[in-house]
DNA sequence: CGTAGAGTTGATTGCGTTCAACTTCAGTGG
DNA sequence: CCACTGAAGTTGAACGCAATCAACTCTACG
């Protein structure tokens, strides 16, 4: 969303394979990343020996902003599919940030946003039975996808998906299975389609 | 926490009263607070009709950073028991943000750091079920409230405690029972006590 | 063709919800 | 000071969503 704001600054750029790290948890912080293209997800372990993924992201997005907090990753970033991405330096940051001090509001505004947006997931995933999120889900990966269709190919495993939402597997496939028999979509393994844009906003003729 | 930072910051300073809204989700972002004494909560409208509390504010928080995203604040916060409240409007932040640009790098922190929070918190109350989270819920509780015994007097409501745990009044109800019938706790009304203090520091807590 | 991971299905169990009734507490006015 | 009132808190019974365990199919890839 804000990844304009990064425009002017020097950065370096790579191209990870699905299943490379950008970072683990406890890494040394030393810049974040903006995701060009392809797809990552954001793994926290808990207390004991199960990890979380707290969360995916997609082109755009800025990744590693949970470091700045006390000088260590708080999260791991793993790539779901062939991605670009860019990378900017910690120490580059702030030398911009003396340079161009109005870059600081921006900064403050994107992690302002992204605390928003978690607080409300939190709270939604909270307040929602596993229905109305797996179909939210679907629908922010929609949007994310730059739909040029009703289709959507999921970059990510069942597995993830129900660790992501919070559910068992068994409990995710038997409401892909319900959204199906009502309507709604239509899944073959990782492929989606979705029945319910027949005439409202969707824009494209596919 | 990080409360120190804004200690050379023009602040005006106010005592809301139980039930004040120090600001409501919708209001035009002027500015942020840092809570000294008293407690408040951060509640969010959620899509619908019911609302969601999404955190509670102990002294030395920093409150109103879900301001910054978009120019309003992005949930509302009422104050629980009489409290004294520093502000720093906006305007005044930014000054000081071109006078010390150093005050950015503590911002962009301080951000971080709750976004951090916020995250482990969502993970956390996904991953655990109700009772591990209630007691981790009173042990945050306590440790925020400068204790000066095994004791705590929690300045919410029942109905608070649940809606924020995402469990029903009555189950609350009847984990509190658990808790004592376990030894962990006593609880009378608002009123608890702590009974696993005796010797380890916290063998199962964090 | 064979294997391992991914995905699906069925049967059973349990945690937490819901609804309804009740008790306790705090505040108010007579 | 006591009676009244409404909110806060508690208890019980029944239901339902999702977890768990186990077995199975499908798919990708060597």
């Amino acid at each position: 969303m804000h990844e304009g704001i990064f425009k002017q600054l020097k950065k370096s750029i790579s191209c990870p394979e699905k299943g490379d790290y950008l970072f683990k948890a406890g890494d040394t912080f030393d810049g974040f990343y903006v995701l060009c293209q392809g797809s990552a997800k954001a793994v926290c372990t808990q207390s004991g020996d199960n990890d979380k993924i707290v969360g995916f992201y997609h082109p755009n997005n800025i990744i590693g902003l949970c470091g700045f907090g006390n000088a260590t990753y708080q999260e791991s970033v793993q790539i779901l599919s062939y991605s670009r991405v860019f990378k900017i330096s910690k120490d580059d940051f702030n030398d911009a940030l003396h340079a161009m001090p109005e870059m600081a509001g921006e900064m403050i505004r994107l992690l302002s946003d992204n605390l928003v947006r978690r607080q409300h997931n939190s709270a939604f995933n909270m307040m929602q039975d596993a229905e109305v999120r797996l179909m939210s889900f679907l629908n922010e990966l929609y949007a994310c996808s730059r739909p040029r269709s009703n289709q959507l190919e999921l970059p990510m495993t069942r597995v993830d998906i129900a660790n992501y939402l919070g559910i068992a597997v068994e409990t995710l496939c038997r409401l892909i299975k319900g959204l199906t028999k009502k309507g709604l979509i239509e899944a073959h393994n990782r492929h989606i389609v979705f029945r319910h844009f027949d005439n409202s906003t969707s824009s494209n003729a596919a």
